[in-house]
DNA sequence: CGCGCCATTGACAGGTGTCAAGAAACGTGG
DNA sequence: CCACGTTTCTTGACACCTGTCAATGGCGCG
């Protein structure tokens, strides 16, 4: 199943962000082909690869205590995942499309590639900080409480994701059911919310999984776009003592 | 308002991790005094520090088009924020305790910093790598429905948090309002889960803004810890082509 | 052609946001 | 030390939204 990866993938790859120094990483990389729920790794494993999705799609995910699915992020062409140091794996990824394409890198030659090669840490910080703004705004999403604003919110975000025309059609390579747990929503909320934009000649279906966006302006407004401005003091209060403790993380 | 870091307080807050090998970055911090209310930095502002809590708390928002407030994180001390290479801040940060002290680092020096001495980057990488764990963990708290889950799932990641006795009562040093737009709820609904949970026994309150958590059981179990398993094939289904376009994300 | 999964739609109950009011805590100034 | 105003916190009543249950239709696949 493991093929040596293709000069033309891995080149096409990168020619993308026109980052050519990481073309050594690339050496790395063997492809796998994953068929639709196939799992790429699982809840619990070791961090033994890093991984890009090369053609395709996958969905990370979580189980709770009561059975519910919780679906953390999306992986479309292009996009690293699987990064970790130490820790085993906190969630599952699973292919969701037929015939998907997924490159993987050995993590221990990675990071001793990024010990000899400043460009390539940097790039790969700058991977990493990138994925911390994404997930800060995908958390200003969830914590939007109506549906109708997570569900565009949702589309846009496919939109952009996937490079194409703006008058051509987004592909959502998931299930309602996927796009619901991703969205913290029940699947007919979905279900309805889309109904209720593409009555409203927001969007339009070319056909199950293929929307078209008629009106952005709209879903935007319905997305609610952050204010650009920079503070609002408002509502302060404090009690006792500070400084109980030391934790260390890191956000932008 | 600056004064250089004084020895014990950057000693101090390394020593805790048990990592001496950065303390070549603590030679660049200089610590700033913050009131509540009052910025460290604002939304647009170009990325030219990082920062790190020394003292007392502060909260990272952002606000909505409609004049909503979300709270995307809170730092307590030692937690490193503000990270970032070239793109402007998405969010602005406040600090909420009166008389909290903020370390800053100029993020050229730190990363030149980084460039020269791998062991500093690879504990960068391993940093923002936390983060992502922790910002994945906080989406899911975040796509439960229940108040009664998200108020639980605070608590308990406040107590794990700021390092305490577990007999000891958990400091909180915001406000209930800050509370609400960190897990998007309504100011009403994070009183009346608090309020059932004292009366279930669960918890109790020294004072208003200092909570003991008498069942720990209990609120775990209301918080719905993730399941251990691995995977669950489930629903599948897809259509038409794969492959439109190329993102580059990271994630755990 | 029939079966299974996915998607949509409807009815209904429960939870949460909103509005409103009151209680408690804090800061200030006398 | 106390009185006072402001802010925070709590509690109640009610409407709306969303989750749940149920049923139907569509689509792919054997």
């Amino acid at each position: 199943m493991d093929i040596p990866m293709s000069a033309s993938i891995h080149k096409c790859a990168w020619e993308i962000r026109g980052d050519r120094s990481l073309g050594a990483l690339e050496r790395l990389a063997v492809v796998a082909r994953y068929e639709a729920g196939e799992a790429v790794y699982r809840c619990n494993d070791p961090i033994e690869h890093w991984y890009r999705v090369v053609r395709g799609a996958a969905r990370k995910s979580a189980l709770s205590g009561d059975g519910r699915r919780h679906i953390v992020d999306f992986m479309l062409p292009g996009d690293f995942f699987g990064f970790g140091l130490s820790r085993p794996r906190q969630f599952c990824v699973e292919a969701i499309f037929p015939g998907t394409l997924i490159a993987r890198y050995a993590r221990m030659a990675v990071e001793r590639l990024a010990d000899s090669d400043p460009v390539i840490a940097r790039n790969i910080r700058e991977l990493a900080f990138e994925a911390i703004v994404r997930l800060q705004g995908r958390m200003v999403i969830l914590s939007r409480s109506k549906a109708l604003e997570r569900v565009s919110s949702f589309l846009l975000e496919m939109a952009d994701r996937s490079r194409i025309s703006p008058t051509h059609a987004v592909f959502l390579p998931m299930s309602r059911y996927d796009i619901a747990d991703y969205l913290g929503l029940a699947v007919e909320t979905v279900s309805r919310a889309l109904t209720e934009l593409r009555q409203r000649h927001v969007i339009a279906f070319r056909s199950v999984r293929q929307v078209r966006i008629c009106d952005r302006a709209v879903l935007e407004g319905l997305a609610e776009k952050l204010a650009e401005q920079g503070s609002q003091p408002s509502r302060q209060r404090a009690t006792a003592l500070a400084g109980q403790g030391e934790t260390n993380q890191l956000s932008n």
